[in-house]
DNA sequence: CAGTGAGCGAGCTTCCGCTTGACTT
């Protein structure tokens, strides 16, 4: 018997291949290989929303391989992820051969995790294509083929040619704009912080304590008249201790890392942009160094676990291996556990072993973290001695407090890089609730609140994730494609709404409100879920979107007026008609200034970002350029004639490329 | 390495999610 076996990246195919013998032949599909069309809506809607598919243009000689290694098996076996996409891509597989060779078999069979044990168990349990999980996954197609086909010439139509806006794009969006105009509504509060020490019988002294209570009437110090108030009354005051308690406390370690958690990390820890850290991971994965890097679940295979429990035993001691294995839990409804969190592939490959030593600079620090916090996840517990003493007046009016912890084992903080100092109190000793003591010192400070700040790529895809918006594989090029539409900048690595940004937000939000809610795309799993266990058709669940979506278009097309976007303004007369104001507007090759007057006055000038640096091969500056794509880079202003350019920041090659 | 915009109404743009190379900028 020959086997063909089939699964979605070459990768995984070369390690199934270890498993099985020389009578299975393992192809990969390298990801979906059917598809709708991408140049019309290819949905059928007045008959049954029939989906018309077609093969992949860039898969046609992938699939000519799977189907000639077909013709010579006697039976197919797909054996592509277990989740809703995979199921998919599965289905289209079978499709496609059943259509192109007439009486194969075609089986299909799953597995959680490449090992011995799985794999021959999935092998003796052959099934076939999950009928329901496929339409779950169609279903999901055709909605955000719906949503984003005839949402984005709507805005074609009413605010500006080439735009778009989807399930994703649209409300990742939406939350970089609200948070800006959060900060833009933010009022900063007054407050002030008081301090105080005491002692106790006139020698031992008590410091550091914070003025945590303060008399309910007044609850608040607004203004400086209050504290003056405030501090007169402390000073006349009597005290004593209100509360004393030393409490045994641990911390547990997190999970390892998943592809939102390391783009979030290397994001804060080294300003990595999301999609800097997947070609860093991309790397690391095809040189076998890491396990599959997008992916969505924190489960560990029992051999890591105890490979890592063995390697934490030998390396720092039994002290540092809990009692139970430490068992992760993905709570993402979304749960779609095909694949393990992102771990080394060998957990005695270290961070600063040679092996590692040699890569490149950010493969290195994506390693880095992805091994720490896979053994990490595998340490004991960090355990302390938080001790908390409260002095309160005797009229009721204020309670101070002194919080700190001791450590008493650093568990998997061992390995925790960012040296935190802890904060001792070592004169709990002999104190007891009551004791008298007097106000030594009263220091206070005035402080402002602070406006949130703006989304990095940790932070809006923090959010993304919690919400259930977008998926492991497309983070990055979210965050990529709501730049190039010009709907969000970069500044300082944060995102910026433009003001086309928040136009196309205003819009969509006034209209679709339903479309832009957060909480679409968790209802939407919701329905899907169900489509999946059989309890609704995916039929009923797209035509009941479209039966309120579909008037929604028409009217909006019909009643809503066009948007115009505001521009930004520079101040400068135009030198050509000398009445106009010169404005920055944003064209196919980036932003440019051009006369207010237009088309009276059709006066442009190249718009130049100027940075702090020179050329380094000439005597001109450098200044911030867009390729026709969207991506920006650094150039010489004296271009063409000098022809020095870079992604990276000159002389700060830490600095992110994008 | 010129040219972009607005609106003429020619033909075009657009979604999300799964994969890796082969390509510049």
């Amino acid at each position: 018997m020959k086997h063909l076996v089939v699964v979605e990246s070459p990768t995984k195919a070369k390690t199934l291949s270890r498993f099985l013998g020389n009578e299975y032949v393992i192809l990969a599909s390298y990801g979906h290989i059917r598809d709708l069309p991408k140049k019309k809506l290819g949905v059928d809607i007045d008959n049954g929303f029939k989906p018309q598919y077609q093969a992949l243009s860039d898969k046609k000689k992938v699939v000519k391989k799977i189907i000639e290694a077909v013709k010579d098996a006697d039976e197919v076996i797909l054996a592509t992820d277990p989740d809703r996409e995979g199921e998919a891509i599965a289905y289209h597989l079978k499709y496609l051969i059943e259509q192109k060779v007439k009486k194969i078999k075609v089986k299909r069979i799953t597995f959680h995790e490449i090992t011995a044990e799985a794999i021959n168990s999935a092998l003796k349990n052959p099934g076939d294509v999950d009928l329901s999980l496929f339409e779950a996954q169609q279903a999901r197609r055709v909605l955000d083929r719906l949503v984003g086909y005839k949402l984005s010439p709507l805005l074609w139509r009413k605010v500006r040619k080439g735009l778009s806006a989807g399930r994703v794009q649209s409300v990742a969006v939406r939350l970089i704009c609200e948070r800006e105009d959060e900060i833009r509504r933010f009022v900063p509060q007054e407050y002030w912080l008081i301090e105080a020490d005491f002692v106790k019988n006139k020698s031992l002294k008590l410091g550091g304590f914070e003025l945590v209570r303060l008399h309910k009437a007044k609850p608040k110090i607004g203004s400086e008249k209050e504290l003056k108030e405030v501090v007169r009354d402390l000073k006349q005051s009597g005290y004593e201790i209100s509360k004393l308690q030393i409490k045994e406390v641990k911390k547990s370690s997190m999970p390892p890392l998943v592809t939102s958690t390391m783009q979030q990390m290397a994001s804060t820890r080294f300003g990595f942009s999301a999609h800097r850290t997947m070609r860093a991971a991309q790397a690391l994965y095809e040189k076998g160094l890491i396990t599959y890097h997008r992916t969505d679940s924190v489960h560990l295979s029992a051999k890591f676990v105890d490979e890592a429990r063995r390697f934490i035993k030998k390396s720092y001691g039994d002290a540092y291996v809990p009692v139970k294995k430490r068992i992760f839990k993905t709570k993402s409804r979304v749960a779609q556990e095909a694949h393990e969190a992102i771990r080394p592939t060998r957990v005695d490959v270290t961070y600063d072993s040679e092996k590692i030593k040699r890569l490149g600079a950010d493969e290195i620090k994506v390693y880095s973290l992805i091994w720490l916090k896979a053994v990490m996840s595998q340490m004991a517990d960090w355990k302390g001695k938080q001790t908390l003493v409260e002095v309160a007046d005797k009229k009721g009016m204020a309670v101070f407090r002194n919080q700190g912890v001791v450590e008493v084992f650093d568990g998997w903080r061992r390995l925790y890089w960012q040296g935190r100092e802890d904060k001792k109190i070592e004169f709990i000793e002999g104190l007891k609730v009551g004791d008298q003591v007097e106000l030594a010192d009263l220091r206070y400070e005035q402080k402002f609140t602070s406006p949130p700040n703006r989304y990095g790529d940790a932070g809006l895809i923090k959010v993304l994730e919690e919400k259930g918006i977008g998926r492991p594989s497309t983070y990055a090029s979210i965050l990529q494609k709501i730049q190039q539409r010009g709907y969000v900048e970069k500044e300082e690595r944060r995102f910026v709404p433009t003001f086309l940004g928040e136009a196309v937000t205003e819009f969509l939000v006034k209209y679709f409100p339903e479309v832009m809610d957060y909480e679409f795309t968790a209802k939407m799993e919701g329905d899907l879920d169900l489509i999946a266990a059989g309890r609704k058709k995916w039929l009923t669940v797209v035509s009941s979107f479209w039966s309120w979506f579909a008037p929604q278009i028409e009217k909006v097309l019909g009643s809503a007026k066009r948007v115009k976007v505001k521009v930004e303004k520079t101040g400068e007369k135009c030198p050509e008609c000398k009445a106009g104001e010169l404005v920055v507007r944003v064209g196919r090759y980036g932003k440019f200034l051009a006369c207010s007057n237009f088309p009276e006055c059709s006066y442009t000038r190249e718009y130049v970002q100027k940075t702090k640096w020179k050329c380094p091969e000439c005597d001109g500056e450098v200044i911030v350029k867009k390729t026709k794509k969207g991506r920006k880079f650094y150039g010489c202003s004296n271009y063409p004639k000098c022809k020095w350019g870079s992604w990276r920041k000159p002389r700060d090659l830490k600095e992110q490329s994008d």
